[in-house]
DNA sequence: CTTGACTCCGTACCATGGTACGGAACTTAT
DNA sequence: ATAAGTTCCGTACCATGGTACGGAGTCAAG
């Protein structure tokens, strides 16, 4: 009989993926401790449906444009029990991303007015350098 | 007399601080053909007008989530006669930004939710992983 | 009970975007 | 003319976020 595996029913491999991403990401996680590293049963580690939350929830953080210490540091405060602590980095992240989109979007009006001033049926190089108040 | 120096009028540290990055950043830049390398006028190089644009473009650019590879094509582009390459380029750079934002702007409606959620009087962990639809 | 796939683990390597170091040559101020 | 400050140049080093490698152990099917 194989001996009972609970909720830990993937091996770093399927974990690796249903998260979408290769086995060697996982173990650089569980590096830097942005994932547990579970026990061994039968010399073999097992991870439950909490460790694929966790990798999703790195993927999406990352794509917010946030590092993965910041990510270790969201999911510290996820855990624990400092709602306020966890609120203020909230917060603070926000107000970064928001800086950020600022910034981006800034950057969007210089590449929409190059795109524009670009045109097929003038003569002579882009513009680039004016494009973007230059 | 000091040999003229026409619009050559910028040694190294002074453009570095006038484009507020360091000497090394200019020389990495340099290396990495971002930036032309003058020539030599009395054993030291001499920079003009244009290599500050540049180095402002630079960093508006990086500012704006281009790598440097790809502001060595915009800047390659700029100079060039090819408007159509010129204008793909910067739209499909424009694509690009677009997604990003749009990326972030979810990112910040997790966020808003998570500072939202995670309100002072209540009690136990804040639900970050939630926030973010885990 | 062997074969092939997967896991474990440490270590090395990679790209990106710089930053630092150190000696020699050159410039600038006194 | 000498000392302090820059520049020049190669090379080494750094952080971030992975990716690859090699050998050993384990597991599952035939």
């Amino acid at each position: 009989m194989v001996r009972s595996q609970g909720p830990q029913e993937l091996t770093i491999g399927k974990l690796a993926a249903a998260g979408g991403v290769g086995v060697e990401t996982v173990r650089f996680y569980q590096r830097k401790a942005l994932l547990a590293t579970p026990k061994r049963l039968d010399g073999v580690r097992r991870y439950g449906p909490e460790a694929l939350r966790r990798l999703r929830f790195i993927k999406r953080a990352q794509t917010a444009g946030f590092t993965l210490e910041e990510i270790r540091e969201l999911l510290a405060l996820d855990a624990g029990e400092n709602r306020s602590a966890a609120r203020d980095l909230a917060r603070k992240r926000l107000d970064q991303l928001e800086a950020r989109i600022g910034e981006l979007n800034r950057a969007r009006e210089a590449l929409r007015k190059l795109v524009s001033e670009c045109a097929e049926d003038k003569t002579g190089p882009c513009p680039i350098l004016a494009s973007f108040g230059l």
